[in-house]
Parts: C-alpha cells; sequence; structure tokens
DNA sequence: CGCCTACTTGAGCGGCATCAATGGGTGTGG
DNA sequence: CCACACCCATTGATGCCGCTCAAGTAGGCG
C-alpha cells in the first residue's frame, strides 16, 4: 500500500466496499445478501483515519451517525462536570459505537482513538430507511444494540460482585476472545491502551491494575510487557473470571447449546 | 364482584387497547398516529397477570417476544451456577423488557413480578415485521434499546466509580423521575421490592443498605418506613448523586453541618 | 404458637484506594 | 549528543469503606 493520500478516500473507498471487507461477518453486513450490502455500501462514508487521541465524537455533539470500526481501535468514555473520567468501553474492529445517542440525538460519551484508527460512518436516517427496507439489516441492527445491552449487564455483574482479579481474567478473556474472532491470535495481542484506562475501565486504580498484573505473572497466568500480552493459561483464567472454560469443565452438559 | 376469570383476558383486551392506555406516552405507542397503534394493538397479547413471585420467562428460556409492564413491577436478574443471584435491573409500568435476549435469541436473565403485575406480549418476530411497516415504530424500538444501553453505562459508572451513597441517591432518585412521569408523587412512593433487592442491584449488601437508610433518615433527607418512601430533601440527593439539581445547586444552602 | 423471611445493629477485618516516591520510555530542544 | 520534561508504570505504606459474621427484633402466615 502506497502512503495515505487524503483526496484518495473517495476514490479508494469504491474498493473498500463491505463485500470486500474482511470484518464483514462480524459487522452490520453480517448475514445480509450481497445486493443488500451494496445497498448499505451506498450510504457509508469512510473517512479520513483518526490518529491516536483524536476524537470521533465527544460527547454533547449532535447525533448524526454511528460508526463502526475498520482498523484500530476507540475508547469511548464519558467526562463528569468535575473533569473526572469513566471509560465505557474498549472498541475493536468490527464493532459499532454512537449506539447510546440514539435516544436522545446527542452523543452522551466521547470517543477517541487509542492508536491510528479507519471509520466506517453509517449516517443513521439513511441507515434507518435502510433497515426499513432491508427486513435483515433491522434484524442485525436490533441484535447488535441487544448484544450492547447483554454485554453492559455482564458488565455490571463484574463491577457489583467479582473482585479485582475477577474483573481483569474476563477483560483480557474479552479482548483474546474478540482478537481470535478476527482470526488474530487469541493467546498473544498487543492491547491498544494504557493501564491506566483499563483500570478505568474496571472500576480500579492503575495502580491496582500493576499489581494484578504482577500477581498473574506470578502465578504464571500470562507474560506480560508492557501492553504485549501472552496468555499462558486460559482456563484458569476462565475459571476466575467465573465462566467456564470450554470442554475441561464438562461432567455436567448443563444446556448444550452453550454459545 | 367477578372475580378473576381466565377465559375473559382476552375478551377484556379489546378494551385495553393501547390506545386507551394511560402509559402509552411512556411505552412503545409513543409518537405513533392513531392508525400505528391500531396495529401495534393488533400483535400485542395481554396476558394473565402475574403473581408476586411468578416468573416471566426464565434464563434460558426461548426468546419469543419483548415485554411492557403494564401495572406492578418486575425485577430480571441472573443467576451463577453457584447459585448466587444479581439483579439487573428493576422495571415499572411502561418499560420493556427481553431486549437483552434479542441477539441470541434466549433470554440471558430471568424476569420475575415484585407484586401483582399485569404484562403486555409482543411477539417479536410480529413486532419486527411492523417495524418494518411503521418507521416510527422502528425509530421508537431503536431508542429505547438506546436509552436502555445509556441507563447501563450510566449505571456502570456509578459502580465504577460512585460510593454506596451516591449510588443509593441516584437509584431513590430514578424511582422518583419514574413515578413522576407517570403522575404519581415523586416524593412519596412505595418501592416494590425488599432491600436486599435493592442493595444486591447497587451492588451492596443488604446491612449496608439498613445503615443507608438509617443515615439518610438522620440527615433529614427521606423518611422510611419499611418500603414505605418520603424524599424531604431531594437536591441533597441529587448533588450526592453527582446529577445538577435544579437550580437550587448553587444557591448550596442545604447542606447545614454534616459531610 | 412457632416458623420463616425481612430487616436491623454491632464488631472486626480485608480489599482496594490513596498518597508518595522512583524508574523507564519517548519526544523536544539546546 | 545530552538535558529536560512528561507520561506511564511500578512499588511500598497507610487508611477507609463496605463485606462478613453474628445476634437480635419485627412482621406475615401456616
Amino acid at each position: 500500500m502506497s502512503g495515505p493520500d487524503l483526496s484518495d478516500f473517495r476514490v479508494s473507498s469504491l474498493r473498500q466496499a463491505c463485500a470486500h471487507c474482511s470484518l464483514n461477518q462480524l459487522c452490520l453486513p453480517m448475514s445480509l445478501s450481497e445486493a443488500d450490502i451494496e445497498q448499505l455500501d451506498a450510504i457509508v462514508e469512510r473517512k479520513r483515519p483518526l490518529q491516536r487521541g483524536e476524537h470521533l465524537y465527544r460527547g454533547g455533539d449532535d447525533f448524526q451517525a454511528i460508526y463502526a470500526v475498520r482498523s484500530g481501535s476507540l475508547k469511548t468514555f464519558t467526562t463528569t462536570e468535575s473533569g473526572e473520567e469513566q471509560v465505557t468501553g474498549f472498541h475493536l474492529p468490527g464493532e459499532l459505537v454512537g449506539l447510546d445517542a440514539i435516544n436522545s440525538w446527542v452523543h452522551p460519551c466521547s470517543a477517541s482513538a487509542l492508536e491510528t484508527t479507519s471509520i466506517c460512518e453509517l449516517p443513521f436516517e439513511q441507515l434507518e430507511d435502510l433497515a426499513s427496507d432491508i427486513p435483515s439489516l433491522q434484524r442485525q441492527l436490533l441484535r447488535l444494540m441487544s448484544k450492547e445491552i447483554f454485554a453492559d449487564q455482564e458488565m455490571l455483574f463484574a463491577m457489583a460482585r467479582r473482585s479485582a482479579e475477577e474483573r481483569l481474567a474476563m477483560l483480557l478473556l474479552s479482548f483474546s476472545e474478540r482478537f481470535g474472532r478476527r482470526g488474530l491470535s487469541s493467546t498473544r495481542f498487543r492491547l491498544p491502551m494504557a493501564r491506566s484506562d483499563l483500570g478505568n475501565y474496571l472500576g480500579l486504580a492503575p495502580e491496582t491494575m500493576s499489581r494484578l498484573f504482577r500477581r498473574f505473572q506470578e502465578n504464571g497466568w500470562l507474560q506480560a510487557e508492557g501492553r504485549e500480552i501472552q496468555l499462558l493459561d486460559q482456563p484458569a483464567l476462565a475459571e476466575l473470571s467465573g465462566r467456564q472454560a470450554r470442554e475441561d469443565v464438562d461432567s455436567k452438559q448443563l444446556s448444550d447449546g452453550t454459545d
């Protein structure tokens, strides 16, 4: 690939059609027919990549569109009057952001790039119109929102009942799974965010994060060098996180269709 | 008096049309035309009321429909393998439940009645079809889901950063507002759930709830007799909760001593 | 009346925040 | 090239909030 040339983005978007996007089975086009994907393509705007720290939108901005991460990563966060920041989520390629703004037509939180990040913009009113025409798109949109509700509730549970160790284990496995689904290694990855962001998201102090990582390494569960993470004992982490480890925990096949 | 006759419910549903429901401006019909409301009515099934403790659905059940509370109240909760319960929400008249099941077509949590509770059932596939035909219904559905995402994120923030006192203040004000919107008193109401449910939802032990209520009363913020609550100082609660109280806040004549 | 569940109150402790200090990495300017 | 600033990560010391354990009280219902 040649260097980024801003004037080329509209042209190149012809090639970056959803149909050819490696993420289309993770993203909104999932389970759409080719013809439908073309229609979706027509409303997608592919924007100039964001640099690390740049904002996609800020809390209080008018809501115009929802966004899909194409490459890189985002964090979303709210800021209180007193200036404290609460990270509400990390968003990897194939994931949508901005869904929380549909209700009020104002973004209740900010989104900023954790690294150089490409974004697909989906103007919401056009997306609504299209969803009326394409039942499977409407369904997919509802599914993704439902998924987010479910994920938030799992997170709530974690914050209410889980220890710091358990929360970190959950988060690591979440990243592991999300990297894995994209075909990357699920045991070796580079976290795009600072320890303090991770801690903030989990409701923990950065110092606590540091101690947790040390303890996890002492226990032989992972190897960490800065943001470079290698998971060494996923079953141990899975047990900590309260989830079932794959088939290791079998013996009791509760309701066989787990996930 | 005519006792409850189950065979009557279909008949009586003719009179319980959304168009005449006092909640229709809080619920799914909000901003629908009369004709559209009629169409919605046609798919709504009004079921036999649930008794206290009865389940509307259980975690693991197949997802068929989403539900609106018509009267009474529900709690939704997850249960872990080890039997611990996590309350994920309380649902008052006009509010929807079951949205978290759309993604997987399985209810990830259970819903049970906190008191005698009437429910409107909205078969999801029919609702989807209808939403394709009625753009404002689609929009309303997306809005309600978006609202839930936002609410969950606020809750996450509370769990991550707020003290027990602040969380309780938030919850009390949330109930206050939700009662108020239905035309009931926003300062005097009866909580339909046990302290332990409240505490569970907030990530706090029942003992802590007890101590909090005592402290709130000592501070003159409220009067509580069991589940009967009277809010005496909403501005103080609002300040605690981190929200802006109306315009009283800057001239804070409210705090006279305790800190 | 006894049982059960919900709620209250007290005593003690532990997990995690906070405060403080240090070291490493990276960008910037002399 | 080094000096400096700044951010991020780490580590130790200390303290507090809210959990846990334990006991007692009150209300609902057979």
